[in-house]
DNA sequence: GTACGCAGGGAG
DNA sequence: TCCCTGCGTACT
């Protein structure tokens, strides 16, 4: 065999028969040592997407070659794996480690059809890794979330009109018709609904078009053997067209238009921005977003528009089709794997221009980002909490740094973290003060409950029932309805009751494996652990002390608003929306369809109602207890609250009729409470910024979670001793804790939380490695770092 | 992550 | 003795 001038263009030749090169030819330098002809067999790393640090070392195909990004296909272990051909020396397998010799190398077995994952991708994910203490190999698998993406895509079977048929007369009208005949061959009406489905559309698969047409696979494949249709092989393509930012879009006030202006210059400036957009609920902010979005597509680059899962609405895709005349591509946790193959795909190809996804939409394989928007930044969903646990709106900054491109943060009521750094100079701010068209700002008012306690009722059994509703917001429901209006009331709590205890012995219902009460579903007739999602018939007599028929439900849940409601208002027309009545997203739609065209009266809901849904007649919204967020060590608590009922009471009065907003609470005299009425916003939030400078807490400082997690709690108890002993000591961190965490057990496994406290210029990762890599313990003991962690149970 | 090998225990 | 389970380890 001829290797003298041993060159790419050579060996790519043996390529044909891959398993015989390798075993065969000798590498080159071998044969002609000293002779400084290049190896045709190179090393490369690459990173697997494992919980592993580091990358492994293969050698190329001979003469092959591979550059940086590119996705192969690799032998690891007995197992066959994915990877990706990394460029970064310093992060190999074990660290420090000498490299193995190239005997022990294996050999790439071949790339994967896509484009390679570009410098910028991958030196995010080497920045998210370090930053989050994770392993760059879990943030890689984020990347590449569509294992059947990185595959040849298999051509599937579809069905198109032989040639000839496409001119078949299906209107039965001719004599050849009538006589249900064509070149001889039977046309009964079944085919001829197949045909004529055919000529109105692309080629099908077979139980598409045999839906469609509404005829067994049989008469389809009748059709075949006679010659009328034909099967085809096609690769399925995602269907996603440009959006054109030159679509006539809606018109933008004065305020909006200004703040677009200022928008779609950091786009056609280009370079790295961080801009806050700060606009009061209804003034518009996605329009003004869309003209940045729009400024990117002029620039033929991809755009990115993270919003909260669940915002991510029918309602929001339609505003998007409203401006650009096409959908985005979409991504989220719950599509099928066929869509998420779809859309990886369109990302990577540069097709997908416009995508708008939850949180992991931020590790798509983008070739060309241009511009990244986060939608309701402030939003607590952003945060991944299990896995790598990141925050996807901090991440996304990071991720526009690295590429040198623009990011807009928007929101109504922006977090404190991105109002300092706005304050600091550090981002640049766009404000839309008054809401869009005629639509007025409502009216809120606290109704204090200890003044105005809801009245009891007569209950079935002759005592008096509790109640959640007082007189004064009764008042304005009945005005509300009387008046032709609908009615929001909102309770943050899922299910009948929160707490069911015994009358007898006091014994309360408590889940088996958390440190939490079982949640009565009175509709699907369980008792249900929100933590963890055990289940149970609920219980008749107690399972403590045997006393049957004395259980009782404590506090209010959705359910028993609604059955409060219906007792008080029988003809009003109720739904409640909570994310366990909904099966799904289409349950959802049909559910904010039927409450816009007034076939709902009266909306009770939890959460999922604050976000992105525009009932134009809703005109009263009430808040069953606007003090439920407040209790609890949350360090956050009275911004998260302050945040929630804003956006609550952002859904009253959103047409040209004013609303209203009545807050039920027990401290009518707290700062959230002042603040909601008297609409001073930026007031609170130097209260809330001074709390949180005195104490030196995010953002004026940096806290990370340590929780220490295993089956036994004397052990973990132990353990979580012997570190807090090995702690090192460090000028500008404080170590709190070991202390159960606030949810001591959580799914069977006992929980101790520390908690590290670092100067705002003090990064807490290295801190962190030092004392925490090093640690030996047994396997069921884990070991979880939150950085920036948003949510302390 | 996952496939393995090894040790320990119960059934036969 | 066999087989199952639980673990620790290696994977380039």
């Amino acid at each position: 065999m001829p290797i003298t001038h041993a060159s790419a263009t050579q060996f790519s030749a043996t390529q044909a028969n891959p398993k015989k090169a390798s075993a065969s030819v000798p590498s080159a330098s071998s044969l002609f040592p000293g002779q400084g002809i290049s190896d045709p067999r190179k090393r490369l790393s690459v990173l697997l997407p494992l919980p592993l640090d580091g990358t492994f070392d293969y050698l190329t195909p001979p003469g092959d070659d591979f550059p940086a990004g590119s996705v192969v296909r690799v032998p690891f272990g007995r197992r066959e794996s994915v990877g990706v051909v990394w460029d970064n020396p310093q992060l190999k397998v074990g660290g420090d480690e000498t490299p193995l010799p190239e005997s022990r190398l294996k050999e790439i077995i071949g790339p994967c059809p896509v484009p390679p994952l570009t410098a910028v991708a991958r030196r995010f994910i080497e920045w998210v890794a370090t930053y989050c203490l994770a392993p760059e190999g879990n943030v890689l698998r984020m990347a590449l979330s569509s294992a059947k993406a990185l595959e040849e895509p298999s051509p599937h079977v579809a069905y198109e009109l032989a040639e000839g048929s496409q001119n078949l007369d299906l209107s039965g009208k001719t004599e050849a018709g009538q006589a249900g005949m064509s070149n001889g061959i039977r046309l009964t009406p079944a085919r001829r609904r197949v045909l004529q489905a055919l000529q109105n559309g692309p080629a099908r698969g077979l139980s598409d078009l045999a839906r469609e047409a509404a005829v067994s696979t049989s008469v389809i494949k009748g059709l075949v053997d006679a010659g009328l249709i034909e099967r085809r092989q096609v690769v399925p393509q995602a269907p996603f067209r440009a959006p054109d930012p030159d679509w006539p879009g809606p018109e933008l006030s004065a305020d909006q238009s200004k703040a677009a202006a200022d928008l779609r210059q950091k786009v056609v400036n280009g370079g790295y921005s961080v801009t806050l957009l700060d606009g009061v609920t209804g003034s518009g902010k996605t329009e003004v977003y869309f003209e940045a979005v729009a400024a990117a597509l002029s620039q033929q680059a991809q755009i990115l528009v993270l919003l909260p899962e669940i915002a991510l609405s029918a309602q929001w895709l339609a505003r998007f089709a409203e401006r650009f005349g096409s959908n985005p591509a979409v991504w989220h946790s719950d599509m099928t794997s066929k869509q998420r193959r779809l859309s990886w795909r369109a990302v990577a190809e540069g097709k997908a221009r416009v995508v708008v996804g939850a949180r992991s939409a931020l590790f798509l394989p983008y070739q060309n980002l241009g511009l990244i928007v986060v939608d309701e930044e402030q939003d607590s969903s952003f945060k991944q909490e299990d896995g790598v646990t990141y925050n996807a709106r901090d991440m996304a900054i990071v991720r526009a740094r690295l590429g040198g491109i623009p990011t807009i943060l928007a929101s109504a009521t922006p977090s404190l973290e991105s109002l300092t750094n706005a304050a600091a100079g550090r981002y640049d701010r766009a404000v839309l003060p008054a809401r869009y068209g005629q639509a007025q700002l409502p009216t809120i008012d606290v109704v204090d409950l200890r003044l105005f306690p809801p009245p009891r009722r007569e209950g079935q059994k002759g005592s008096a029932a509790q109640s959640w509703l007082s007189q004064p917001l009764r008042t304005a429901i009945e005005k509300t309805l009387a008046e032709g209006e609908q009615v929001l009331l909102f309770l943050n709590r899922r299910g009948y009751a929160p707490l069911t205890l015994c009358r007898t012995c006091g014994h309360r219902l408590q889940c088996p494996n958390c440190t939490a009460w079982l949640v009565e579903h009175r509709l699907a007739s369980k008792i249900q652990c929100h933590h963890c999602g055990y289940a149970a018939p609920i219980p008749n007599a107690c399972p403590e002390c045997g006393e049957a028929g004395n259980m009782a439900a404590c506090g209010p849940g959705v359910e028993r608003l609604s059955e409060e409601v219906a007792n008080l208002y029988p003809e009003a027309r109720q739904a409640v929306m909570a994310s366990d009545t909904l099966s799904g997203p289409m349950a959802a739609a049909e559910l904010i369809r039927a409450v816009q065209d007034h076939e709902i009266d009266l909306l009770i809901g939890t959460q999922i109602i604050s976000k992105g849904h525009n009932f134009p007649n809703l005109t009263l919204v009430g808040v069953i207890d606007a003090d439920l967020g407040l209790s609890g060590g949350d360090l956050r608590a009275g911004e998260r609250t302050y945040q929630l009922l804003h956006q609550v009471a952002g859904r009253a009065g959103r047409a040209e009729r004013p609303g209203r907003v009545m807050l039920q609470s027990y401290e009518p005299d707290h700062p959230v409470m002042r603040a909601m009425t008297s609409g001073d916003r930026d007031q609170f939030l130097a209260q809330e910024s001074q709390a949180r400078q005195a104490q030196a807490m995010p953002p004026f400082g940096r806290l990370a979670a340590v929780i220490l997690s295993g089956p036994d709690p004397a052990q973990i108890d132990q353990i979580a001793v012997e570190l807090a002993r090995s702690a090192p000591a460090q000028e500008g961190f404080t170590l709190l804790g070991p202390a159960p965490a606030p949810l001591a057990i959580l799914r069977g496994r006992h929980r101790r939380r520390f908690l590290l406290k670092s100067r705002r210029d003090l990064l807490p990762q290295a801190y962190l490695r030092s004392w925490l890599g090093r640690g030996k313990w047994p396997a069921q003991v884990r070991v979880q770092v939150d950085v920036d962690p948003q949510s302390f149970y």
